[in-house]
This record gives structure tokens, C-alpha cells and sequence, in this order.
RNA sequence: GGGACCGUAGUCUAGUCUGGUAGGAUUCUGCGUUUGGGACGCUGCGGCAGGGGUUCAAAUCCUCUCGGUCCCA
């Protein structure tokens, strides 16, 4: 065995896990650092990444009927003034511009979310029932003057993510759809990110700024804090009201309507290094991966010729996978295997003069290293089969890990073990913000979310004792 | 919110205590030999986070700023 070269990580995921992330996500080329403290810049490995979220998740909600706009990035101060509790979310995070105080234009702010800027524009464009429902979505960044200690991904100031707005006629039809989101969120987790996820309802404390009801995913990340994936939420009336959001119904009178939101972060690439990166570094699921398949020549003097023709040859047929050949001369084969390791790429194919003889390329899969000899009439179809069943490996190793590290308690102290343990739980819980607060100001774990559905049941709050008929997941949190 | 720590080349690091020519490894340039799990020889490029102070002299001491890490809440 080779001692690790400094290319490589030197940090376990078992051993420091934070220091784990930092080094895959900084080596694997994902991320790094900007100049001004809490921003990161996005690296091509990554970006790749958010592209192909971004290109699944837009034709699924164009599908649904909701069109792409885009709203400025400044925002007047008095729009924050208009819905109290919103105000109130997001005042402490605000960055406002500083102007030279020689312009008197009202003072402005950078959106932390788009809310009250786009909800200008709407109370203009709304008159009629005809004009409902209106449903746009804008993939944009947004600024959160963020005070604690920044983590690439997780938790910066800055960060890119879509923002849906969509107005009803109805609570039930704005409410439906922030569910039916939710529903396109929990498949873009399982089905291209490899991530199971907890649905539910958040509790009062932990909704969104203004709305009526917050929808979660939750996740459960390997050193067992709980990640928000994304939110969706049912604004209620309260925005409407505030910017002035009114229509004529069919009868002619005056209404006014009701209004869901719904968001998702590049945290999320920050969820998929945690979940699926190793000791050997990224791990790209394969359906978010751009590059599917690396293939490595094994180059002698004698054969160099055939064996490259061949691989390009192999590059062609293995279009569809985005297949490329790393060609270059000056780098060992091992050196090349270890470099798309730590870069995640989901396949490699190697070929070499042995193969060559026998019409054949080896295969390997990057989440479990083994190594498969393949026909070479055979290459694409196998190597499709594996991306298919690396993603449902990675889907079951991670649903595995999310069951062993829940767990149901009754009482206090089981709660209290539990969470030692780094467990995820679901407890029996009164739903007041006194409990919620005592809980979290006794362990520091907060309430994730009410499960949906919960059949009608006899409990005692697992901190008050008090009778209650609902369950909530409690975890440490991102 | 509290505490501890760190910043020397793209990366890792010696030098800091006790002030006195910044040294090594790796990456990278170029050439040659190599290549089935991080090859090798020669060659060349590249550095004390920033400001202020003390001093004949600062990577080293003091100070502020900036940036980063970890632990606890």
C-alpha cells in the first residue's frame, strides 16, 4: 500500500467529520473560500452538480405549469415594513447598501429571500380571478448576513437556490401545491440525490417568517445532525394583505387571495458530500453526475496506439454517460485512479493491452471500489446497470443509516440517551414553544418536524407530561 | 453566545520560545526515461495574510485588522 501522498484526504469521515468535509469538499475541487468572510465560490465540480439539479427540477415544475422570472436583487426598505412577522425573520440578517448619503433614494437591502419584491409586483398584476393562479419560480442567490461560523454549503452568506411564489384563489389550492412540492422535493432527494428524507410540518418556532405553515425534508447527516433539505410553505393571507393583493372574483366582489412559497439551497450538494463522500473523498451520485465514466488507458510504449484508439473508441459508444478518456501521458494510471476518486466520478473503465487481447475493459464502481470484468460488445449496457444500481446501493446505505440512527422514545430519559447516541427522534410532544424552548435549552436539539398522517393517538409529551395525540422528530440541527 | 487554536510558494511543512542570508517536500514549466493502484532523473518558476509599533535589524516581540479551524452552548 502507497502512504498517502497530500493530494489525497488525511482526514477520516469517522475520524474528525468536520474536518473530513472541509478537506473533500476543498480537494475534490467543489468549493473554497472567497475573499470576504462567509462567501465561497462555487468550483465547475459542483457547479456541474447544481446544474443537473437545476435542469431536473425545472422541467418538473414546468411540467406542473410554473414559469421561470427573475426579480431584482435590492430591495426598498419600506417592502420589509409590509408583513410584520416577515420583517421581524429577517431584519437581524439584512445587508443593507450604503450609499454616500448624498442620493435620497430610499434606503435598500440585498434580498435575503424575494418575498416582498416580488409580492410588489403581484398585488400590480393580480385584478381578476382570471390572473389566478400565478405561479413563477426564480433561480437566483440570495444574502443572509449570517453571524455564525460559516460552513461551504451548509451554512454561508451568500447562496444560490430556487424561490417559487405562486397566489390561489383558495387556501386549499396554494396549500396543495406547497404539498405537492414538497412531493418534488422528496423525489429530487431519493431519486437524484440518494437521500432519504423525513417529511412533515415545522412547529411554530421553527416556521418560516411570515407564513401560516411550514413543510419540511429533513435528513440525517453521518455525525448525526439533522439537515434541512428544503421548505415549503403556506403563506396564508398575511402578504397578500400587506402588499395589497387583491382580485375580482366571478361575482364581482373584492378578495383577497392565497399564497404559498417554496425553496431549495446548494446545501444540498453539501447533504450529498456528507451522506455519500468516504475516506477516498466525493462521491457523485450517479443521475446528478455529469461525468459518468472515466476512462483510464493503460499505456506501454508498444501498445500505447491501439490502447488509446480503442478508449476512444469506448468514449464514442459511452456518449450517452458523458464518457471521456484521460489521456494524459505524464500521469501513472494509479496516480489518475486516485485523482477521480477524490473527484467522485461515479465509473471507471480501464483498458489495457491485456484487455485489448481478450475483447474486454474492466469496470469499477466508485461508491464500492469492486471491480468487474466486462465484454466489450457488452460495456454500455453494463455500464448503464451500474449507475442504476450504484444509485440504489447509495439510496439503500444511506435509508439504512437514516433507520439505524432514529429512534422512538417515551420518556425523558430515553429521549435524553437517544440523543447522546446521535440519534434522530421521534417523540410524543404537546407542540408549545415552552416545551420546544426547555428542550432545546436543556439538550440544544431543536424540533425538526410534525410527521404528516399521524393516526389519532393517546401520548404524554415526553417533557411536560401533558396529554397530547402528536409525535415530533427532534434532532441536533445544521 | 463562550472558549481554544491557526495563518510561511498551488499544497504540506522547518524556522517563532532565544530577533540576524527564509530551508525542505510536493505541485507546477521544460526535456528525457516511464505507466495494470499516487514512477524517476535533470532543469526552471513560485512564499512569511495585511496595517501600525518596538529595534541597527522582525516570519520571529507588541498591537490592530482580515481570513480560517476546532470544541462547548
Amino acid at each position: 500500500m502507497v502512504e498517502e501522498k497530500q493530494q489525497g484526504l488525511t482526514e477520516t469521515k469517522k475520524g474528525n467529520f468536520s474536518e473530513w468535509y472541509n478537506q473533500v469538499v476543498q480537494k475534490a475541487e467543489l468549493a473554497d473560500y472567497a475573499p470576504v468572510r462567509g462567501f465561497m465560490i462555487v468550483r465547475p465540480n459542483a457547479y456541474a452538480i447544481w446544474e443537473n439539479i437545476k435542469t431536473y427540477f425545472d422541467s418538473r415544475i414546468s411540467k406542473l405549469g410554473v414559469k421561470n422570472a427573475y426579480f431584482p436583487l435590492l430591495i426598498p426598505k419600506s417592502f420589509f415594513e409590509k408583513e410584520a412577522e416577515h420583517a421581524e425573520g429577517f431584519e437581524p440578517e439584512l445587508a443593507w447598501i450604503e450609499s454616500d448619503g448624498k442620493d435620497v433614494e430610499e434606503k435598500v437591502a440585498i434580498r435575503p429571500t424575494s418575498e416582498t419584491i416580488m409580492y410588489a409586483s403581484y398585488a400590480k398584476w393580480v385584478r381578476s380571478w382570471r390572473d389566478l393562479p400565478l405561479r413563477l419560480n426564480q433561480w437566483c442567490n440570495v444574502l443572509r448576513w449570517e453571524v455564525k461560523q460559516c460552513k461551504l454549503f451548509l451554512r454561508t452568506r451568500e447562496f444560490l437556490w430556487q424561490e417559487g411564489h405562486c397566489v390561489y384563489e383558495t387556501e386549499k389550492e396554494a396549500e396543495g401545491e406547497a404539498l405537492k412540492i414538497l412531493e418534488e422535493y422528496r423525489l429530487l432527494c431519493e431519486e437524484q440525490l440518494a437521500i432519504p428524507v423525513i417529511l412533515g410540518e415545522k412547529t411554530e418556532s421553527e416556521r418560516f417568517a411570515g407564513a401560516k405553515k411550514t413543510f419540511t425534508l429533513e435528513s440525517l447527516m453521518p455525525d448525526g445532525k439533522a439537515l434541512q433539505m428544503g421548505t415549503t410553505h403556506n403563506l396564508g393571507q398575511g402578504f397578500a394583505k400587506g402588499f395589497g393583493i387583491e382580485y375580482l372574483d366571478e361575482k364581482g366582489s373584492k378578495k383577497t387571495p392565497w399564497q404559498n412559497s417554496w425553496g431549495f439551497s446548494t446545501r444540498l450538494i453539501g447533504a450529498v458530500v456528507m451522506v455519500h463522500g468516504d475516506d477516498k473523498g466525493m462521491v457523485v451520485p450517479p443521475k446528478l453526475a455529469k461525468t459518468k465514466a472515466v476512462i483510464v488507458p493503460i499505456l506501454f510504449d508498444k501498445t500505447k496506439a491501439k490502447v488509446l484508439k480503442k478508449a476512444k473508441e469506448l468514449e464514442k459508444n459511452l456518449s450517452s454517460l458523458n464518457a471521456f478518456v484521460d489521456d494524459r501521458e505524464s500521469y501513472s494510471a494509479g496516480w489518475k485512479f486516485n485523482e477521480w476518486e477524490l473527484k467522485g466520478i461515479p465509473l471507471r473503465i480501464e483498458i489495457g493491452p491485456k484487455d485489448l487481447d481478450k475483447k474486454q475493459v474492466v469496470l469499477v464502481r466508485r461508491d464500492n471500489g469492486k471491480k468487474e470484468f466486462v465484454k466489450e460488445s457488452n460495456l454500455a449496457k453494463k455500464a448503464t446497470q451500474a449507475i442504476e444500481e450504484m444509485h440504489n446501493d447509495l439510496f439503500k446505505n444511506a435509508k439504512k443509516f437514516l433507520k439505524e440512527n432514529s429512534a422512538e422514545v417515551k420518556t425523558w430519559q430515553e429521549f435524553k440517551k437517544a440523543l447522546s447516541e446521535r440519534k434522530l427522534i421521534l417523540a410524543p410532544f404537546c407542540n408549545t414553544s415552552a416545551c420546544e424552548e426547555a428542550i432545546k435549552d436543556e439538550t440544544t436539539a431543536t424540533s425538526r418536524c410534525i410527521p404528516f398522517n399521524q393516526k389519532s393517538q393517546k401520548l404524554k409529551c415526553i417533557k411536560c407530561g401533558k396529554e397530547t395525540s402528536i409525535k415530533a422528530w427532534f434532532g441536533k440541527a445544521y
